[in-house]
DNA sequence: ATGAAAGCGCTAACAA
DNA sequence: TTGTTAGCGCTTTCAT
């Protein structure tokens, strides 16, 4: 048999609503009387029943993290983990709602859960902030949320993003400091919000330094391998070649990587490759590639506070439910000066 | 405002039971009176509420997907991707529960979880299921639970396996076929089951073909990278080194392509590779790896589809909720004759 | 500071 | 085949 919050009520000699204010860690209780439930509340091993508490109360302890990631990347998974982890610190809990939104009818799917769910609010992984409806359908019924890396429309929800134009402007200078004057770069899927900001970044160092960027130097990308195999196909086919590539991921990096080695490309010495993310594969490669660590973790991490704080719901445009974490530039065997002329 | 069975079951003119009935898909009830009632559920757009649902009955509709995988590779990433599809398709939720076995006091916040939330059942991933003290408490507390790719303890419980042996055994006849004599084995932390039957299989393909195994030639791994890139230090930095490799996974398998890119030793030319596994990784590769396909996001689905048959809770050891799913042999560019003598 | 009573929205058991 | 009556275990409201 189940021990329910009579079982401890009876046993401690008080009411079942002190037993629900200790539980909740309210106010009004005299300390002797709190100590002596949670004594009780040991002894028996007492733990609520998730459901009785969200069926009674308004709230879930239920956050939905909302990815589209077909390909179930290190991504995902690193923000998935940091989410998982604060909400189980913090005693909510974690619902994982993979969404195909190239596929029709993912809406009722979602609205389905979301409403049997009551969940208390959701996280939007990237490309997901960048979808006007469904932050359109999220509003109309009430549904806080936060974004990751959004775009233009964090204005409108709390959000934790990187200086992604930074980013990609350092790991630029990065490239030229070593002497790098031909950069490739290869972006990421259009419906991103960083991938403008990247290459924003990248032709702001490029421009800074004074160097051309060549119209053919710019090459599409979706964020694979396959993509940036591609990618670096189309750059190192050219008559001339870029001695270095830029690759808005770590995934098309080493797609990157794997055309060099395709055509007896050398790396770093014949050119270098740098990635983004910092993710899983970024150290599986040899060499390992030199990135941008984004603190992916940390980042779901703070959306669950952000959600968590009982303010935000009546203020989600509040500035401090905007939160800009720091990169990090990491320099692995992947880039290194350009080869002599 | 919210839409209760209350609402549909006025608007339908029907009780409340009539609705619930037709909610669930129960018999005993008119056709025509069902599809007036799912009219109004459309109508309305009536979700049943999950709190409600599981306080009431015995089920809480939830499953629990426990995982050790400090790395959180690919392997847990698709088997959550398969659980997390299947569970939706069967209008269950899936929570994802990882653990930290190595670390002490993970016991109790798994309890807490688990009581908390009433699961329904639980899938224990590798290498959780080789650890008889959870298994204890679980029976101990009467949670079904089903062992993915389990040890000697799946006799206990209902499991989901591939035919380690044979794929290890499939592997190693591939590398002896392309006329390899001199094969390494890298193996995989030994406290999963999987690694003492891949084992297995490597000697019994050798030995069957009448060949020697130098005590050598066998090194400790870990699943990881670095695992395989020590143990590709090791077998590469002996005077005489083997002419194929067989890693125990395919993160295992990168190590070796880059401890041998390190040493320039070509691969497939004068090496050849194979992994295990199939994961993301094994294609982000170049050469991309030669593995065993193992369809972790079906054998999740099985475990699924066993937990949620009503009649398991019952009958757990039954054998027909001990499902061995097929592997499957990918030939990829980093396995090739060995290089003439 | 504490407790009694009344639900939250649903399903189980029983009745009709 | 359908409806009625009690809860499930907790929190809320309102007393005290």
């Amino acid at each position: 048999m189940t021990i329910t919050i009579k079982h401890v009520a009876e046993r401690a000699g008080v009411s079942t609503k002190t037993v629900s204010r200790v539980m909740n860690g309210e106010a009004h209780v005299r300390t002797a009387v709190r100590e002596a439930v949670m004594r009780v509340v040991e002894e028996l091993g007492y733990r609520p029943n998730a459901f009785a508490r969200s069926l009674s109360s308004a709230r879930s302890y239920l956050l939905g993290l909302f990815l589209d990631d077909p390909a179930w990347s290190g991504y995902a998974a690193g923000m998935q983990r940091g989410a998982l982890i604060r909400c189980r610190e913090r005693h909510y809990h974690l619902v994982v709602e993979p969404l195909d939104t190239g596929t029709d009818g993912w809406e009722p799917d979602l609205m389905a859960s979301i409403a049997s769910l009551r969940l208390d609010g959701a996280i939007l992984a990237p490309p997901l902030c960048a979808m006007p409806p469904l932050l359109d359908m999220l509003d109309g019924i009430g549904l806080p949320y936060v974004l990751i890396s959004p775009g233009k429309d964090h204005q409108r929800s709390g959000s934790v993003d990187i200086d992604e134009e930074g980013a990609a402007f350092a790991m630029t200078r990065h490239l030229i400091d070593l002497g790098h004057r031909d950069i490739g770069l290869i972006e990421g899927i259009p419906s991103h919000a960083a991938t403008p900001k990247r290459r924003a970044g990248f032709l702001s160092a490029m421009h800074g330094a004074g160097l051309p960027v060549d119209r053919d130097r710019i090459v599409p990308g979706d964020f694979t391998f396959r993509g940036g195999l591609d990618g670096g196909e189309a750059l190192l086919g050219r008559a001339t070649r870029p001695t270095a590539i830029f690759a808005s991921n770590d995934d098309m990096a080493l797609g990157v990587s794997a055309a060099a080695a395709r055509r007896g490309i050398a790396v770093p010495g014949q050119l270098s490759i740098a990635g983004f993310d910092d993710g899983p594969t970024a150290r599986v490669a040899w060499p390992p590639i030199t990135t941008i660590r984004q603190p992916v973790g940390e980042m779901a991490a703070a959306a669950v506070d952000i959600l968590i704080d009982p303010s935000y719901r009546d203020a989600p445009t509040d500035p401090r439910f905007r939160r800009e974490l720091p990169y990090e530039l990491i320099v692995r065997g992947s880039t290194a000066a350009p080869p002599p002329l």
